[in-house]
RNA sequence: GGAUGGGUAUGCCUAGUGGCGAGGGCAGCGGACUGUAAAUCCGUCACAAAGAAACAUCGCAGGUUCGAGUCCUGCCCCAUCCA
């Protein structure tokens, strides 16, 4: 028994650490992660699909420098609203601030609640295989013109597993499906699978904050009062005036749409923020579906801990436990 | 007091004008996800159940009819308008 615990200590310290602090958008994740970083001397990395873009402040709950409390992110107001964004670019970035921070000498902290990107960093997966296409508008002004039906059977014969795991009105993946046969001459089922039983080249521990549903709708909802009257409205406007158009990445993130469509004219601002306010419930239910699929997750439940304080124990009792700190 | 419109399933909105075990939407709940992921998509949503046999329900109570959510009568409630 000893011999085992020993090999099994050897195996994790060779594997460089990384602490994962997720959970539900609105939880209380940003909060919490400084507390842990200054615990553990580390520097956080947003695993956040909007925290990433400038000038987009309000509707995405950034963090501002002031909070940080003088530690260090990564990959938070580092790209233009105008500019896409999507896992690969997040995966590649990550880890580059990955090696920054190993090269102090210090514990990279991912925050933030894209759990997509998460499984992309920790599992490293490989993306690099393929490109976005011109194939991609072939593909869609075929959806168009012949519908979703006619496209997904295309896949029947290249990717047949693709075909009966792939519902023909998730338009969305059956292109991604058939571009990438199309790029790579071998099925994406194949790749997912063998992706799939990828082992985390890291030491990790992944944190998965939560709290009773009720509870957390009701912040959710608190909170987009509040993103209201510090103006949220404005901030879209602004990104409007600058440019923005709805079809950009950064104008589907929540908060953003649902002000375009008022600011469009499309419904009153009670609507959009009645639409927003279910969206934002939806997201976070979504997120929770995803976590509770994930593998090796610790769950962080707030109503279990009298105080923050002793939750911040539980957690880096478990970080020592495997020897991350 | 009078006029008009309306009350549809454990939450909300709505279809239905004689064959209804009542259609749709929302919320809620569950799930999928491997280069748009704050995206995209799916399922479920009275009870029971594959039995030609039985047991719900369309504000309440009666009536007409082989058969009523649907037609008739009375009552209750809501909204608007008139006194």
């Amino acid at each position: 028994m000893t011999n085992k615990t020993v090999q099994h200590s050897d195996n994790l310290i060779q594997k460089k650490p990384l602490v994962i602090l997720t959970g539900p958008t609105a939880v209380g994740k940003t909060a919490l992660s400084i507390k842990l970083a200054k615990a553990i001397n580390g520097e956080m990395i947003s695993a956040d699909s909007m925290q990433v873009y400038k000038y987009m402040d309000i509707g995405t709950a950034k963090i501002m420098s002031n909070e940080m409390d003088g530690i260090k992110h990564y990959l938070i107001d580092v790209l233009d609203p105008k500019e896409d964004f999507n896992v690969f670019t997040f995966q590649t970035m990550a880890k580059q601030a990955l090696e920054e921070i190993y090269a102090k000498g210090k514990i990279p902290i991912v925050v933030g609640g894209t759990g997509f990107y998460i499984q992309s960093l920790l599992y490293d997966i490989a993306f690099e295989n393929t490109e976005v296409s011109a194939y991609r508008a072939e593909l869609t002004a075929e959806y168009e013109q012949y519908g979703a039906h006619a496209l997904h059977e295309r896949l029947k014969d290249i990717d047949p597993i693709s075909y009966e795991e792939i519902h023909e009105n998730n338009v969305k993946r059956v292109i991604r499906a058939l571009e990438f046969y199309h790029d790579t001459g071998y099925p994406i089922s194949q790749h997912n699978q063998e992706q799939r039983e990828k082992e985390s080249p890291y030491n990790f521990e992944y944190f998965v904050l939560n709290d009773d549903r009720a509870v957390l709708y009701n912040r959710i909802e608190q909170r987009i009062d509040i993103m209201v009257e510090q103006g949220l409205v404005n901030e879209v406007q602004k990104l409007l005036d600058y440019g923005c158009t709805p079809d950009m990445v950064s104008m589907q993130g929540l908060g953003y749409k649902e002000i375009v469509s008022y600011l469009q004219g499309d419904c009153s601002l009670e609507e959009s923020i009645y639409i927003l306010k279910r969206d934002t419930r939806h997201f976070a239910k979504r997120q929770l579906t995803w976590f509770r699929r994930e593998k090796a997750i610790t769950w962080v439940d707030k109503n279990l801990f009298e105080t923050e304080d002793k939750m911040l124990t539980f957690m880096l009792e478990n970080l020592q436990e495997k020897c991350i700190i």
